[in-house]
DNA sequence: GGTCTGACAGCGT
DNA sequence: CACGCTGCCAGAC
């Protein structure tokens, strides 16, 4: 079992699969503290900068932080820039309207 | 060791 | 319906 919340939230975001996304919220949750989105925004902010600007890895395993977007499927956040972060999306082949995550419908 | 920050979320106006 | 303020957690300085 992991050490620090942010190797859990790594870990996690490690997980998820392709053409799939994860809120901050439900990663927060998985990590074990539902209430520390902010911290996992954080975490995954400063892991990828001081990964220079490329994906971290965990266990060997890439961390796609792009994945990871707000609770309203917003894009919400990236160091890259948010545009950056949609394009990646709909590159995952998910669906993208109006900078939004359309799961399913 | 204390203090401020931050890629959020929820409620109120 | 859109915008704003507050609250929360863990990390970094």
């Amino acid at each position: 079992m992991p050490k620090s919340f942010t190797i859990k939230v790594l870990n996690i975001v490690s997980k998820i699969p392709p053409g799939k996304t994860a809120t901050y919220a439900e990663v927060a949750k998985k990590a074990g503290s539902p209430r520390a989105y902010r911290a996992v925004g954080n975490i995954l902010n400063r892991n990828f900068r001081e990964s220079r600007w490329q994906l971290p890895i965990i266990k060997g395993k890439p961390v796609p932080c792009h994945r990871v977007i707000k609770s309203d499927g917003s894009i919400g956040g990236y160091a890259k820039g948010s545009l950056a972060k949609e394009k990646i999306l709909l590159d995952e082949g998910l669906k993208i309207e109006k900078h939004k995550i359309i799961n399913s419908t």
